[in-house]
DNA sequence: CGCCTATATTGACATTCATCAATGTAGGGC
DNA sequence: GCCCTACATTGATGAATGTCAATATAGGCG
């Protein structure tokens, strides 16, 4: 006959952690920071947002400078770190570079989210 | 008679966003962003988790210090931050004041990713 | 090979952020 | 009213971050 331990029922108004629950350790933790870091600027944002409404592969850096008014380095800068944070996808074609957003990146983050 | 403008087809391959496709503002971006900086520190991702896995109501500051190794101050600080991104709600009792997770709160969050 | 353009990197600087110690505020017990 | 505890705020400090100018790297054309 399979036994399944008793639990004792909480009665005292001190916070408690329900037996199994899952809570987030520092190290995965900080590694889900990174990503969110990378969402924490307003520039990148927008940045995703062009992306997700362009087509897949057709978009330069030369073209993100003009609509955040931000220095060509400055965009190549915020594009690394979602690059880095496993956002975007680059695709090099001579010295031109073309950035994607990954499909289901974003699904991915919303799914930390739900499994915090 | 109703008309409507003719699109030109585009033919070259510089960047270009689809017509109507909605590109995120910059004031926008910034409100967006605000959530995203209270998620982009690993502290308080834990301190989501453990307000997710806890009775809504029962989680008082001091329960929370030693989890996550912080100070008093560090731990408030924190807190004050999740609370003015709309993540979580405090009920206050005396001198004692409960967080909880507000309930929809992070899947509206995962709504502003899909929604990008 | 020289030159051009696109992109990435570096360094400097200003701003933002996380942490703590110190302290202020508030509620409650005696 | 005093004292205690819980919590919030302030100020200081060091670390992290965003921006630009300058520059390096890479590919391609003539």
């Amino acid at each position: 006959m399979k036994l399944l331990p008793v639990l004792e029922p909480v009665t005292d108004e001190s916070c408690c952690v329900p037996a199994g629950a899952p809570v987030l350790g520092a190290d995965e933790a900080r590694q889900q920071a990174v990503v969110f870091k990378a969402l924490a600027d307003p520039n990148r944002l927008r940045l995703l947002s062009i992306l997700k409404a362009a087509s897949p592969g057709a978009t330069c850096v030369c073209d993100l400078t003009e609509p955040l008014d931000l220095s060509q380095p400055t965009v190549s800068h915020h594009l690394k770190i979602l690059l880095e944070a496993g956002l975007l996808h680059r695709e090099k074609r001579g010295t031109w570079a073309y950035f994607s957003l990954i499909p289901g990146a974003l699904d991915n983050v919303a799914g930390v989210l739900a499994d915090l």
